[in-house]
RNA sequence: GGGAGGGUACCCAAGUGGACAAAGGGGGCGGGCUGUAAACCCGCUGGCUUUACGCCUUCGGGGGUUCGAAUCCCUCCCCUCCCA
């Protein structure tokens, strides 16, 4: 594979290769930028596939800047509907930072990386500097933007830092003079718009790459912390094989090739004839990707005693207490946030003791040792005195 | 500035004096069936307890009318749209 194709594989658009092209051939040294934003520390499955692209571009020699946008989240994005994110401090921006690039330098080369913060320059910009860059924008091309026009038609409502949203983002690439800029496919406006502003500003635009939006372990939504559909860097390497094994069949190929970058016939066939084999293999490589090769066979090992296998796991939490209700017990061990969600939980048979459903919520067990199973994969072990 | 429409549980959304802890849908949870897949079936989804058609808290905030309010009145706050 030529370098052009490997940074254009796995890929959802380009705008435009030729351009590309161009930049790869008269300069050695590409600024790619990428943008993060600290009030979402956790990064997931999603955000590895642009990291990846990153590192591609790393390992040809470029440069990655990463800029963390502390001054448009400290502006308070609504993100859709009309509540107001909640200003972040100083303190909570760098703590953000701090835990993202932890997970970030998991895959990029932190030597060929340099990290930016917004506020930096966005801090300094002038009232005037905000009215020049907006003039370059009109509303009709704001509404462009479908998720803005449909907002727009359902009356729900759009408040104006939004539009200035994608205005300050373009001014990050002006400020960093970008070659390319790299993100997810649902920043094809915001990205687009960039170059048009560049081109007004007489700097030579950026080339974009956008990438796929994987769905989350629901097959529906795309992938977001907040769907609670994720994948997350930061998950234990049983959780990760445990929500890859809980993605529907209909996603299996997809996430084949969209994060393992498999693509053949013989896979689609046994994907098609041995889903279960075919996941499982899935989720061993995505927990590999993050975990390692050991800690990936261990998860491996775990997900089959426990959910095939149904034995409890060896390594759980402990909780003593005196004899008393088994409600109770539940209730003060925090495996349930209420007395009430104890009961109801033990009313439908969701909890078992030693291997037995109680169905009774009063049962108080005698003293001794017991392995609690709550529901589908809360576990405790109890140590009655 | 003028006019209209809104604020109900995690989300959407019904409800305009009692049978309302509040329809319906989504989501979530539990059980069954399974491969922690899909589909499907059943149940649960504010809290507390002596589990009772019991008690407490909840329909933007506060106050009032009433035996009784998500529903009526007053007041305040907030949101949207249209016109200027």
């Amino acid at each position: 594979m030529s370098e052009l194709e490997v940074l254009l594989s796995g890929i959802q658009d380009v705008v435009t290769e030729e351009e590309l092209k161009e930049k790869l051939r008269k300069k050695k040294k590409l600024t790619v930028k990428y943008g993060a934003d600290p009030s979402k520390p956790d990064l997931h499955l999603g955000h590895y596939l642009c990291l990846r692209k990153l590192k591609q571009f790393q390992d040809m020699g470029h440069k990655v800047v990463f800029i963390i946008g502390d001054f448009t989240a400290m502006i308070g994005d609504p993100s859709g509907r009309s509540k107001t994110r909640p200003m972040l401090t100083r303190k909570e921006v760098e703590r953000n930072s701090q835990t993202y690039f932890e997970q970030a330098f998991k895959i990029l080369d932190r030597e060929k990386t340099e990290i930016r913060y917004n506020s930096e320059w966005l801090s300094k910009l002038k009232p005037e500097n905000i009215i020049k860059l907006s003039a370059k924008v009109t509303v009709a091309r704001m509404l462009d933007r479908d998720d803005f026009s449909e907002r727009y038609k359902k009356g729900i409502p759009i408040s104006m830092h939004e539009f200035l949203y994608p205005i300050f983002q373009a001014y990050d690439s002006i400020f960093i003079k970008a070659d390319v800029e790299i993100g997810g496919s649902d920043q094809h406006f915001n990205f687009a718009l960039t170059r048009e502003i560049m081109r007004q500003e007489g700097l030579d635009p950026q080339v974009f790459i956008t990438l796929p939006l994987l769905e989350g372990t629901d097959g529906k939504l795309k992938m977001s912390k907040s769907y609670g559909n994720s994948i997350n860097f930061l998950d234990e390497p049983e959780d990760i094989f445990g929500k890859v094994m809980s993605i529907p069949d209909t996603l299996i190929l997809k996430y084949y090739n969209l994060v393992l970058l498999k693509e053949s016939e013989e896979l689609k066939m046994w994907i098609k004839e041995n889903p279960m084999r075919a996941k499982e293999n899935l989720a061993f490589e995505i927990t590999k990707i993050f975990w390692g090769k050991e800690k990936a066979e261990r998860a491996k090992e775990y997900f089959e005693k426990t959910f095939r296998k149904r034995e409890i796991p060896e390594d759980i939490p402990v909780h003593e207490t005196q004899k008393k209700r088994i409600f109770e017990i539940l209730y003060e061990s925090k495996v349930v946030q209420s007395k009430s969600e104890a009961r109801r939980l033990i009313r439908q048979g969701g909890v078992d003791l030693n291997g037995e459903k109680i169905l009774d919520e009063n049962f108080m067990p005698e003293k001794g040792e017991y392995k609690v199973k709550i529901g589908k994969r809360k576990f405790l072990k109890l140590i009655i005195k």
